[in-house]
DNA sequence: CTGTTAGCGCCTTCAG
DNA sequence: CTGAAGGCGCTAACAG
């Protein structure tokens, strides 16, 4: 299995290929590194040995220097296997390719601890920047150690404490867009569903689902709202209980793409289907009947502004740090009308 | 946004904090490294002045000479954005943590070029090992460059030329469980969807769905079995093609989740309901009614069982590469029985 | 255009 | 139990 390159077991170094090109070390290094001036029967010479001895650099080696970079950027998020954040992983990892950056990718699960061992551990690799969606509750480490960090993005929260550039999305006018689509579509006993309301994300929708009834002239029935649902299972039991509780619901605003899963579930549990809003897009949406309408934003968006903003402080941008506010983006697909549903 | 830690700009370094407790570097080392031969009160002096100065270890630096190890892992797969591969990198990332090992994650979209460029920059970056799911065609550069690394194991396919241990799902045995299900479901007019049949995997899946309908006398039709579908539109626009074209089909054999939810999607669009099994578990499954049979294999199990087999091989493993061979499972939901649909 | 010298931050002999 | 010297693979100065 191991593998056996240079006559002494060990890979070849650039020492090795200037011996065989018959040049010295810090030419090697040039060709290597790209620079120009260089005389072209030199060039041949050392591209060859370079072949013939199958050297590959040592990136670590070249990066431990003071000003060098390690080409290496961390993302944190709370777990790849959701939907949600394996699209975002994906649309950070594009933004970071063309720049030659590779990413350390690393779960938190919403554990403090967990968040900023990760943290650390990134640090001592010397990440050149870290993409993170902290916890939340990042734990009292966390400030400290954002200041550690050379260049820093924060997506999905933002704490005026944390010194970073943060992109969030515009949770709470989604949420009242969403509590507004159903109202309109004839529902006036919504309940909400969603994961824990300490995250700010969804604490903000359920903000804007409380302006929205208000706004309605209705008052919110604190009965309706289910938080602390986390997994699709969670959400279709809460849900199923809720709706057997002989509390009067009409409609389901679910805060996230698990908890719409988990409605959904629920409602073909109990045979039967009420209107609907999610908040996130989802691939199955579309392959119920109705399909779900959704409040969204891009997450590639937020990927993809990520990796700039992130590659423009790694070059030396020294602007105040930015918070950008993606927009809420409504997709109508017919579940927000009450009429197109077989009530319970 | 740059962080200044030390009086001169940068980190402290082991020297700063050897100068600070007034012992020498290699104390500081030894501390450090967590070797037990040290003078109580001296530790004591270090661990004050690696908190006074914030020292964090430089890995980068502490891996470059030979026979260390990164404690980097790679690993290639086809897209993170696909809630297979998500869930794959998840299981790996657990797998991988105990160790103290961080993953490199990239994603190849399948072409052999981009894919052999990730594997140079990893072996560049000096990872401990790697763990991929090789293009179809890796491309010719790929068996060279796979000698190169330290531990290799491949996934969801075996060839031969590459000496590494692979691990694989049971594919062909999958195809031809769910193919017969459906038979027995009542159906004989089976449709297979599903990606190009160059894939191994999917090949595989083919040959059983093809052996399944020859064991029960039946003559494959060739016009049933759509490939080349890559996303979950185009099964989606293939499968409707299908069924409008005239061609009787009862039944249909989706060959992974994404050709799964296509043919839902296709079945809504047309306001029918065939019979349908698909390979892969997908969450959407059981959201509509029947809901989806699968066959699937443990995809938790291969990505901890890749990790389990990635650390030996680094802990110093010499055995003859490994052949893992992971079962088919069958869940059954309903949607394999004929009478449990709406016909064309 | 090329080579020499020094040193990045850490770890490994090998003496004390 | 501790320290001094040397080296890992590479790059930055500075000559030539």
């Amino acid at each position: 299995m191991a593998v056996r390159i240079a006559a002494n077991g060990r890979r070849a170094t650039m020492t090795d290929v200037a011996r065989a090109a018959g040049v010295s070390l810090k030419t090697v290094s040039r060709f290597v590194n790209g620079e120009t001036n260089i005389d072209q029967g030199i060039a041949t010479r050392i591209a060859e040995a370079i072949t013939a001895l199958n050297f590959r650099r040592n990136l670590a080696a070249a990066s431990i220097r003071p000003g060098q970079h390690s080409q290496l950027v961390g993302l944190i998020i709370e777990d790849v296997a959701n939907p949600f954040y394996a699209a975002l992983t994906r649309s950070v990892e594009l933004g970071l390719r063309a720049a030659g950056m590779l990413l350390l990718a690393a779960s938190s699960e919403e554990d403090p601890d967990q968040f900023c061992r990760l943290v650390e551990q990134l640090i001592e690799r010397r990440v050149d920047g870290l993409i993170v969606v902290p916890p939340s509750d990042p734990g009292a480490r966390w400030p400290g150690l954002a200041r550690e960090i050379p260049a820093l993005v924060v997506l999905d929260r933002y704490d005026p404490q944390i010194i970073a550039d943060s992109i969030v999305a515009d949770d709470e006018q989604g949420g009242r867009d969403a509590t507004a689509l159903l109202l309109e579509g004839g529902s006036r006993n919504i309940a909400f569903v969603g994961e824990a309301l300490v995250l700010p994300t969804i604490a903000s929708r359920h903000r804007g689902y409380l302006s929205a009834l208000t706004a309605a002239g209705l008052r919110p029935d604190p009965a309706l709202t289910i938080d602390g649902v986390r997994t699709t299972d969670e959400a279709s039991a809460a849900m199923v209980a809720l709706l057997q509780s002989g509390i009067e619901v009409d409609a389901v605003f679910a805060a996230n793409n698990r908890a719409s899963m988990g409605a959904l579930r629920a409602f073909r549990e109990l045979g039967i289907r009420l209107a609907i809003v999610g908040f996130d897009d989802f691939e199955a949406a579309t392959l119920v009947e109705p399909a779900v309408t959704v409040v969204t934003h891009s997450v590639a968006d937020m990927g993809r502004l990520a990796a700039e903003l992130l590659l423009a402080r790694v070059g030396g941008l020294q602007s105040a740090p930015q918070q950008i506010i993606l927009p809420a983006i409504t997709i109508r697909r017919g579940s927000e009308r009450s009429e197109n549903h077989r009530s319970a």
